[in-house]
RNA sequence: UGGGCCGUCGCCAAGCGGUAAGGCACCAGGUUUUGAUCCUGGCAUGCGUUGGUUCGAAUCCAGCCGGCCCAGCCA
């Protein structure tokens, strides 16, 4: 779990502006607020933004958050989530106050509904679906009432104690509430409140029957835990006037604030929940936590930490504009917090053999790399050099070009830690491919300087190969190539074909530890690494998290 | 086209009547045994648009333009 002493500097935003005017004004004393998911799916970035801002909020004002599954639909929600998303919750590093279901409440909000009924301001509509639908008006007509709607309370309340006794079939009656027909306000007219569903729920059973819908729920839920701001997504704006409706006619011991926030928008990414199931069920990807997912389990996987996650969602701001955020910013935060904390490694993805001619043969030698250039004090390992080591294939260019400051024949580059060599002959196959290189090395240039000073462009990594750890990488891209696939027609032909790409002969210096998948390394002038879930001593398999910032590729691109 | 909401730099985002913060991206330099990091400098006479109020408007008012959301017995 995060140690990072890393205070989050949070920016003002207009919700923090009308929590701190409702103080001021002592329409609250303790901020409470709560995150509400409902447990039919894994938590995503998108979700980590309403974290960070409900856990923070609470914190930041000296109160606290619940975490609340809000599980009023048996046919969607299972254990599995719930644990994933507490786990979750967890990792980016957020204790809940109390973590209820609002199941927990169903006695509760029968009884208020019940209170409705004999209000008369529900009734029980035995329409069906259908006729409901068509007696609702369109976006421009009202709606008209049908022909249950001034039933008695007497009656609507027989007929709701039947409902759940379960004397009823699935969508034989629904209760309503009784509002406004004609509302322009469709969520206002007469909104479902209750519906027959004879299906086992994962927290009561088959205890009930009859389930309350979100919006009879959620403001009630809410209330019953002294909620002061219930923060929700835009989409929900059309909504509030409903949940203070039912506050108002209920009057329950507290009327909460419901305030709303644009939700996050990334490019190159989807944050829907069908379709992030749809991923995982047709097995376009490996699963929830597949390391290219945006889920918190995938990024997890792939190497993000939570700090990373939480400094991105101080980052992007809270407001009620629709936006996009570019992925470039995710990344920056990501190389930003993983700069602080990686240990530099040497491992090599794409290997090509070099033979250094006047090394002998039996030699190896110990050479100091540091761990963490920018903190001397993190000290440094022992790497072994040898007569054979591996350098990256793209580090050798048979016809380079001026500017490319690495290995070509004839010239000279700095093995990082150890010596300079020159390359002398390329080897190559019957194909035409090269096979390995020859080079010599300069004795004097021991730890990578020599006494005459000569200016050695080029730094290159490489991994001696009879002490290399042969190891499977994963490199990750973007897993679509469309900036918003969720608003294409078919989202799935946006999957970047190249969004994994896997390397089976990596060699990463020995010092490497290959189990714990918590531990990131920064693979010099690769990227940020981090052992998978499955790596083990026998297979090492590492993720790339994020590769180093690169702006040689981009001047090669542009030639 | 009924209702709700939004429009400040390429992407985010401060600003709340006194004359446009910051981040990302980008560009130009410097340091560098990672073409990384780090450091320095540059980057909106203009805030969707048109009018109005005011000594003064991104901030107030009106119209217009553009975008998002709502017609689940989902959340």
């Amino acid at each position: 779990m995060s140690d990072s002493g890393r205070v989050d500097d949070d920016t003002s935003n207009f919700i923090r502006d009308a929590i701190s005017a409702d103080i001021a004004s002592n329409k609250t004393t303790t901020v409470i607020t709560r995150f509400p998911p409902e447990p039919n799916g894994y938590l995503h970035i998108g979700h980590a933004k309403s974290i960070c801002l409900n856990f923070g909020i609470a914190r930041d004002f000296g109160g606290y958050c619940n975490l609340r599954f809000d599980d009023t639909n048996p046919e969607k929600e299972n254990i599995e989530y719930i644990n994933a998303i507490r786990r979750d919750v967890e990792w980016l590093g957020f204790s809940w106050h109390s973590n209820p279901f609002a199941s927990d409440y169903f006695d509760q909000l029968y009884d208020y509904a019940v209170q409705l009924v004999k209000q008369g301001d529900a009734y029980v509509d035995s329409q069906d679906a259908d006729a409901i639908r068509q007696n609702r008006g369109t976006l421009s007509e009202p709606g008209i009432a049908g022909p249950y709607r001034e039933r008695s309370a007497e009656e609507n309340l027989g007929l709701f104690e039947d409902m759940k006794a379960g004397k009823y079939a699935d969508g034989e009656h629904v209760l309503r509430a009784k509002i406004d027909m004609s509302s322009p306000n469709i969520n206002m007219r007469d909104p479902v409140l209750y519906r027959i569903r004879h299906v086992t729920h994962h927290n009561t059973g088959d205890k009930w029957c009859i389930y309350p819908l979100y919006d009879f729920t959620h403001g009630l839920s809410d209330a019953i835990e002294g909620v002061t701001h219930s923060l929700c997504t835009l989409e929900f704006e059309d909504h509030r006037p409903l949940y203070d409706w039912i506050l108002d006619r209920l009057d329950p011991p507290s009327h909460p604030r419901q305030i709303e926030f644009a939700r996050l928008q990334l490019e190159y990414s989807l944050t829907s929940k069908r379709k992030l199931n749809l991923l995982v069920n047709d097995g376009l990807v490996e699963g929830w936590d597949d390391p290219r997912m945006l889920t918190i389990s995938g990024m997890r996987r792939r190497g993000f930490t939570p700090e990373s996650i939480v400094s991105f969602c101080n980052m992007i701001g809270i407001t009620k504009k629709d936006s996009t955020i570019q992925m470039g910013v995710l990344e920056n935060a990501l190389r930003e917090d993983l700069n602080t904390r990686a240990e530099r490694r040497m491992a090599v993805i794409n290997p090509l053999k070099v033979v250094i001619e006047n090394y002998p043969e039996d030699q190896e030698e110990p050479v100091a790399g540091i761990n963490y250039p920018q903190n001397p004090d993190s000290g440094t390992r022992e790497i072994p050099f040898s007569r054979e080591i591996y350098i990256e294939r793209e580090d050798f260019m048979e016809d380079a070009p001026k500017k490319f400051f690495r290995l070509s024949p004839g010239r000279e580059v700095r093995l990082r830690f150890a010596y300079y060599i020159t390359c002398k002959e390329v080897v190559k196959n019957k194909d035409g491919s090269i096979d390995s290189l020859i080079c010599s090395y300069d004795p004097e240039s021991r730890g990578g300087k020599t006494a005459d000073g000569r200016k050695i462009k080029g730094t290159i990594h490489w991994v001696s190969a009879r002490h290399a750890i042969k190891a499977r990488v994963n490199l990750y891209d973007r897993l679509f190539n469309l900036p918003n696939p969720g608003a294409a027609s078919d989202f799935v032909s946006a999957i970047n074909p190249e969004s994994i790409v896997v390397s089976d002969n990596a060699m990463l210096e020995p010092s490497i530890n290959l189990t714990d998948n918590a531990l990131a390394y920064q693979f010099e002038r690769l990227g940020y690494f981090i052992s998978d879930i499955e790596s083990t001593n026998e297979n090492p398999v590492f993720n790339r998290t994020i590769s180093l910032r690169d702006s040689w590729a981009k001047i090669d691109q542009s030639k």
